[in-house]
DNA sequence: GCCGTTTTCGGCCCGACTGTTTTCAGTCG
């Protein structure tokens, strides 16, 4: 197992400890564990191998041992008897808001239940709310939470998200009792997917902020309505909680619910390192001159008037601002410790997109349309790609089809009017074996393809997979190429296909291939973790919205997101260049 | 199970919220 494979099993040890009621502080030194294992600095191997695991802070003599057996791929005697001991239902109960490990054992030990659907009988003949602890409306949350435990559970598309989050945070923003508000977590820090959102409000006037937030018309229940914390279920599932905190403590609550965890865990360690600690209540300085209130005067804020924006509560520990995207543990400290942060890409550097389609093919407009609709988007150019041939279930196009797709495209270029330039591509299928679905005598006349694998994506192991794109991006077609979705994810539908990142990103930078971020909000793909290589292998990268229709256009938002995940600068980025430079990009 | 010591035991983060209680336990982040 991995050093993360590890942390997880850790992780889960906790988790069943607590269904088995447990000391609790045993369990959260298995969960304490499990995140030192996943901060570490140096190599578990090399670590282990040097006998020096049990000075990492957290892990002790006991966890180096079961960590051990784990590297080694060898049973956990107290795993094991813990998965056998506890029923899967248990567990699946865990899923169920509200419904916490203290409760479920009460359930399973006073009435013997093992399932959920033994739980939800037992609810709705009364035996639930005989128990003590359990009322009526313990009974009716449960029911609610078992009814809606799949949708619950779902996370949700970036994309999607932001049609809901981003017209209620400007709402919230023009209410006067609101000093100002932001939406933090992961949906602030462009993941690409989102669990639930997380409005941050500094105001002194909490109460009308909460009121409006829980009766906004599209909240279908209200899980919590407090003071200064509320909680919300939205129509389709997403769940939003609001926190409204005074202004002076705004910034610290917003950096803190930004996350990411590891990135928090590590902003903390620095701050202890210079004698500070940091929490989403303040920066706080040890004081060795105890004040007149006390113990607590140990810790004196550390001027948290100065703090008034995000920049200063990174500069009061020496950084730079560091952007969310960013804020995911990786090395971004260190690169704002030393002024070295990438200048990130925004959607203003983009001049045009690639790969986007036509009726021609799978799309919904016309080429004219879509020049117009790129034109108003500000772009200069805009990259026809559609289908090709293999792709039968898309009306891929022919030889035929597509001289004369690329007729129509040199005609429309002639012609004078708003629209962008279009360059002529195509979508080219990798086949089975790694032959293209095109020769490259018909390849040669277009300005660039896409290849992209949408055939036969299962069934072939990673190494096939790995060798069958490389020999596509190898493959001599007398134009320029770039490597489409390279790992054909559809985001919480479909998993990547098996295949090796590393090979494909040194095959691209090998014969001067492009590789996409596919911006569409079910792909996001090549992903964010890997464009940190494939930049140090030189590999440039093109941000293409893969449009079906004029709207779809407005993908790039995601991609640009993706992009700065990855530390993309405007500079590794094709589609910031002029219509002339990728017109003699192109040649 | 970890940690640190006034060093082999005793403490371990905590604030907000709900629901069931009547002073608090459980959940969540």
């Amino acid at each position: 197992m991995d050093v993360r494979d590890i942390a997880g099993r850790l992780e889960e040890i906790g988790t069943l400890l607590e269904l088995k009621g447990e000391n609790p502080f045993k369990i959260r030194a298995y969960q304490n564990g499990a995140r030192a294992l996943e901060s570490l600095e140096e190599d578990l191997d090399t670590l282990l191998a040097e006998e020096r695991l049990a000075e990492v802070n957290g892990i002790g003599k006991a966890l180096v041992e079961k960590i051990a057996k784990l590297r080694k791929n060898q049973e956990l005697p107290l795993y094991t008897d813990l998965r056998e001991s506890i029923p899967d239902g248990l567990l699946e109960m865990l899923e169920i808001p509200g419904f916490g490990p203290k409760k479920i054992r009460k359930v399973h030990t006073e009435l013997g239940i093992e399932s959920i659907e033994e739980l939800k009988t037992a609810c709705e003949d009364g035996r639930v709310a005989g128990l003590s602890g359990f009322g009526k409306k313990s009974v009716e949350n449960l029911l609610r939470g078992i009814e809606n435990r799949i949708a619950y559970g779902r996370r949700h598309l970036w994309w999607d998200v932001q049609g809901v989050a981003l017209p209620l945070l400007e709402q919230l923003q023009q209410l006067p009792e609101v000093d100002r508000a932001e939406v933090a977590g992961s949906f602030r820090r462009g993941s690409e997917t989102v669990g639930d959102l997380d409005y941050i409000v500094g105001s002194s006037k909490p109460k009308p902020i909460m009121d409006w937030f829980v009766s906004r018309p599209n909240v279908t229940e209200v899980t919590a309505h407090g003071e200064t914390k509320s909680s919300v279920r939205f129509e389709g599932g997403l769940q939003a909680d609001i926190r409204v905190v005074p202004d002076d403590r705004y910034v610290f609550a917003l950096h803190h619910f930004t996350g990411s965890k590891d990135h928090n865990v590590k902003m903390r360690q620095r701050a202890l390192a210079q004698g500070l600690s940091l929490s989403e209540w303040g920066i706080f300085k040890k004081s060795d001159d105890p004040g007149d209130d006390g113990a607590k005067a140990y810790e004196r804020p550390l001027a948290r008037s100065d703090v008034k924006e995000e920049k200063d509560l990174f500069g009061a520990l020496g950084l730079a601002f560091i952007p969310p995207e960013l804020r995911e543990g990786l090395e971004e400290l260190d690169l704002a410790e030393m002024g070295d942060l990438p200048r990130l890409i925004t959607n203003a550097d983009l001049r045009g997109v690639f790969h986007n389609h036509t009726k021609a093919s799978d799309g919904m407009a016309s080429l004219e349309e879509m020049a117009r609709a790129a034109r108003e988007h500000g772009w200069d150019y805009l990259g026809i790609a559609d289908h090709s041939k293999a792709s039968f279930q898309a009306h891929g196009l022919d030889e035929n089809r597509l001289r004369e797709q690329l007729d129509q495209v040199r005609k429309l270029n002639e012609k004078s009017g708003d629209k962008a330039h279009l360059f002529a591509g195509c979508e080219v299928d990798i086949l089975k074996d790694g032959r293209l679905d095109f020769e490259k005598d018909l390849l040669k006349e277009l300005d660039y393809a896409v290849l992209s694998i949408h055939v036969s994506m299962s069934g072939l192991s990673a190494d096939e997979m790995t060798r069958r794109i490389v020999r596509a991006l190898e493959t001599d077609t007398g134009c320029r190429k770039m490597l489409g979705h390279p790992s054909g994810r559809l985001l919480l539908r479909r998993e990547p296909y098996a295949f090796d990142a590393r090979r494909v990103i040194e095959a691209a930078a090998a014969n001067e291939v492009v590789i996409e971020l596919n911006a569409n909000p079910w792909r996001m793909d090549l992903d964010w973790r890997h464009w940190r290589l494939a930049t140090e292998k030189g590999v440039l990268c093109a941000i293409n919205p893969d449009a079906h229709a004029t709207e779809d256009l407005a993908y790039t938002l995601c991609g640009i997101l993706a992009a700065r995940k990855g530390a993309l600068t405007p500079a590794r980025v094709l589609n910031t260049r002029s219509l002339q430079q990728v017109v003699d990009f192109f040649g």
